[in-house]
DNA sequence: CGCTACATGTCGTCC
DNA sequence: GGACGACGTGTAGCG
């Protein structure tokens, strides 16, 4: 496909809001939240309907480079190349894309209003743990999830069988420094704004960082294995609902 | 394209670890970390030479479901469909795309040993402040950069004129409440293994949270507006390098 | 828009 | 491979 032919496809593409995909020997040079530059070599690019920009090397789950929705894209042809130059005014973000071989070339409209279904996450594991006390102590009692506070909320809050606040934070992966830190900081909170000297801390997660271990016994706090729930019945109603698998 | 070429072209391009792009009309399911289902819809599919596959929707940076490189990718025809299914035994992953009509298909090699230049990132922030001290403040004497911990790495390290040592932590952006923690934890290993009690901390960042400025005063911490580094001037000299531009 | 925290975070890097 | 922290993190939720 001629270079002309080439600029026109992308042009257009863009113009219908289309899924713009290409392969390309290209350099991408990136200005905005930092700079960036990276020398020639193939990639894939991805232009979305959102006007999403992304550049994917050969490896590896995340863009090499890309521009954020809405960007602007401008394309402009210098002598054997395509330069595509993309901004995003109120981000303060730039890039420019310099094409010397368009390895292939495709532009389609794509839309799709679904939205993904995802369980085992944090939120599901302190649902389950609310609903189960008996995972952290058979003298925990919840009083409620997702406490909203003004400087973050809580996880899953309750008492002990002494009347005393227990403050549970979730991990759905190992709990590590942070983790103690941000329980750390809600024990401290509480006991501040109520006034209180006890307040139990407690971890939940399937596991837990040695030094995470560490640091949560030197403040008096606890550890509980839990993992977060898995949904396997309810994924395969699911499936079954389709009927095409 | 008939469904028996279509499946033909995707097991040659994953064979040859090709660039595999593909637009389709299908549904996600995903087990492994979390679960997760994604009714039909029309999607980007990518699967790279190093085996990673991405399903992107029509909008947003990041992939809607994905499997990490070095997954292995089985394809069947299920009646009129196709069926993709991933696994990554190491990562307990599992994925299944089914395809009930392929918008666009490709398949091409893609190579790339090149790596990307970032500058202004937080390291050069560090770098920045440990050649300019005074940015700090005029009593500031930088001793270290990037100081190893046995938890992690402190900024910078310093002395005042009152022979105080000095803890930096640089953030790129606002700092939070997790940036303040994250140097209280230097200050309090520090105090404790060198066995001081004076040791000062200071968080260097653009700007900082109400709630960190908050909670930074509560322990006796400072902040200094500090913004980091910029390179044009670099990042022209490696573009002229080039001669394309 | 600011603040907070999760994420199938991803990725680099040190140990 | 585990631990730890940065990231042009992206993304959602709440005020």
């Amino acid at each position: 496909m001629p270079i002309e032919q080439q600029i026109i496809e992308l042009k257009e593409g863009l113009a219908k809001n289309n899924l713009v995909v290409f392969g390309a020997h290209c350099s991408v040079k990136y200005s905005g939240r930092a700079e960036s530059f990276l020398e020639f070599g193939d990639r894939l690019c991805v232009i979305k309907p959102d006007k999403t920009f992304l550049v994917h090397q050969d490896a590896g789950n995340a863009p090499v480079n890309y521009m954020r929705e809405n960007s602007m894209h401008n394309i402009i042809r210098d002598k054997e190349m395509i330069i595509i130059s993309s901004a995003h005014a109120a981000n303060k973000d730039f890039m420019e894309v310099a094409i010397k071989k368009m390895l292939f070339l495709s532009s389609h409209p794509l839309q799709d209003g679904q939205r993904i279904i995802i369980r085992g996450s944090e939120k599901d594991m302190s649902d389950m743990i609310y609903a189960n006390p008996e995972l952290i102590g058979l003298d925990f009692f919840p009083v409620s999830r997702e406490e909203q506070t003004k400087h973050g909320f809580i996880d899953v809050l309750g008492f002990d069988n002494k009347g005393n606040l227990v403050v549970v934070e979730c991990k759905r992966y190992r709990a590590d420094l942070s983790a103690v830190q941000q329980l750390r900081r809600y024990v401290e909170k509480i006991k501040k704004s109520k006034g209180i000297d006890t307040v139990r801390g407690i971890v939940a997660a399937p596991n837990i960082t040695s030094n995470a271990e560490q640091m949560l016994t030197d403040w008096g706090f606890e550890y509980r294995a839990v993992s977060p729930p898995k949904y396997h019945e309810e994924f395969d109603r699911k499936q079954r609902r389709l009927g095409d698998w």
